[in-house]
DNA sequence: AAGTGGTCTAGACCACTGG
DNA sequence: CAGTGGTCTAGACCACTTA
């Protein structure tokens, strides 16, 4: 009982049985849960080799439809695909695109405990230890592009000399010698007037608009790397992204 | 002259072929811009069958180190990999995460050729027949959230009932009804201050701080299907945004 | 026309999962 | 223990690029 493929559109042989199998999902034949059949089914059932179905499951495993595992079987994990938009960073802190030679100049640093309203603004628990620095960044003798707070994981950031001179890529720095790379990263983005603190450092003058951006970052199981809050003024700044769709 | 392959990890052959040639990448030997030997001249070389040469170029190539082109061999395009962040979305709009049921009720809309001052804008050329809505998204009847201009390619535009009833995913629309999928999005996020014209619409007061973003979306040609530029008044919104690092 | 990567077959052994 | 997916071999033909 060989089931012929759509060799019409003269698509090869892994490609026509990875939408078939494709169609018979989004069907809901193997609902989510099941399992599909085995590879050595699919070889009798398409008449096409173990290599072929193989290379079929792995397009369907990369979309995200089926998972796979040794010894137990192939399941359905979804019935379509999302879209699926990828940034490309050439480094963590290529979230805010600054000029190469923009570093932070550390205004103040401290090594404590995370205060109560710090830790309300960023959404998580108060408490642990953390190394905080407060800063311009710009080039050196320019304007500044904004004003940062930085808090860094006190048993993992970098001394203070190490942060002024790789002028604030610390998350690279922390994967790269500490053994700990960024899994997640949670940003939000917001305008808000500067306050009158926040006009001076800058050179510019309170009330006038600003882009907050609050970002936290992860590791894999979870646990905080560092949380940075910055503000920038309005005419100083934009933050540019260009978002791909994933192959599928 | 058969190399050995670092086989004390116990790792499979492909991905021990892999870590080599990524060491060789790294290291220079074929720069960027040169090509790799050929599979058969790797097979030879790390006594591996094809198959095996062929897995472990994939994993290569999936990290961006090499891209293959049949008959002309493998070009290192890359000598490191990059960090690499995903963002999943639902769908294309999802890009601004605006409430299920905040529409966008359009004030007026018009076809025909691209502005040039809208074109200089959105750094887009001008011209081209554009089908163009501008309107306030919000619910109905509460306090507006934003103020939008969209405009789409004329020829794959929906109609304006349809724009009403979705609530503003015209990218998926597009997508699903014309069949054809955005495949990039460049999106530019700024602050600045609320004109006396785009305030009296939104409810709130000239000079407010706002949030204002503006997005090209492409097909996988690199036409323009749409363009969209939207101001928020600053404290009723915020732009929130998950990036995960991708699996290598 | 020669050589490249892309597809495909027909085998094989293995590590792992489940009953 | 039988059956799964993971790895691997040794072949083959094809579509495509380059010269």
């Amino acid at each position: 009982m060989t089931v012929m493929l759509d060799n019409a559109s003269g698509a090869p042989r892994y490609m026509a049985l990875a939408e078939a199998l494709r169609a018979r999902i989004a069907g809901g034949d193997p609902a989510i849960g099941e399992l599909l059949p085995t590879e050595h089914a699919l070889c009798e059932t398409y008449g096409v080799s173990r290599h072929t179905v193989r290379e079929a499951l792995r397009l369907l495993a990369e979309s995200g439809l089926i998972a796979r595992r040794r010894g137990a079987g192939t399941v359905v994990v979804a019935n379509q695909t999302h879209d699926h938009f990828t940034q490309r960073l050439g480094g963590v802190d290529d979230l805010m695109q600054y000029a190469r030679d923009a570093k932070l100049l550390p205004r103040s640093t401290r090594t404590g405990p995370l205060d109560g309203a710090v830790a309300r603004a960023f959404g998580v628990a108060a408490g642990g230890e953390f190394f905080h620095v407060f800063g311009v960044r710009g080039r050196p003798g320019e304007t500044p592009i904004a004003l940062t707070d930085v808090y860094i994981r006190a048993d993992i950031a970098p001394p203070v000399e190490t942060i002024v001179e790789m002028g604030g890529s610390v998350t690279d720095w922390i994967a790269r010698e500490r053994g700990v790379p960024t899994a997640r990263i949670e940003q939000s983005i917001s305008a808000g007037a500067l306050t009158e603190r926040e006009a001076e450092p800058l050179n510019a003058e309170a009330g006038e608009a600003a882009l907050r951006t609050r970002r936290r970052y992860y590791d894999k199981g979870g646990r905080i790397i560092a949380l940075s809050d910055s503000v920038h003024p309005g005419e100083r700044f934009t933050y540019d992204m260009v978002l791909l769709r994933e192959a599928e």
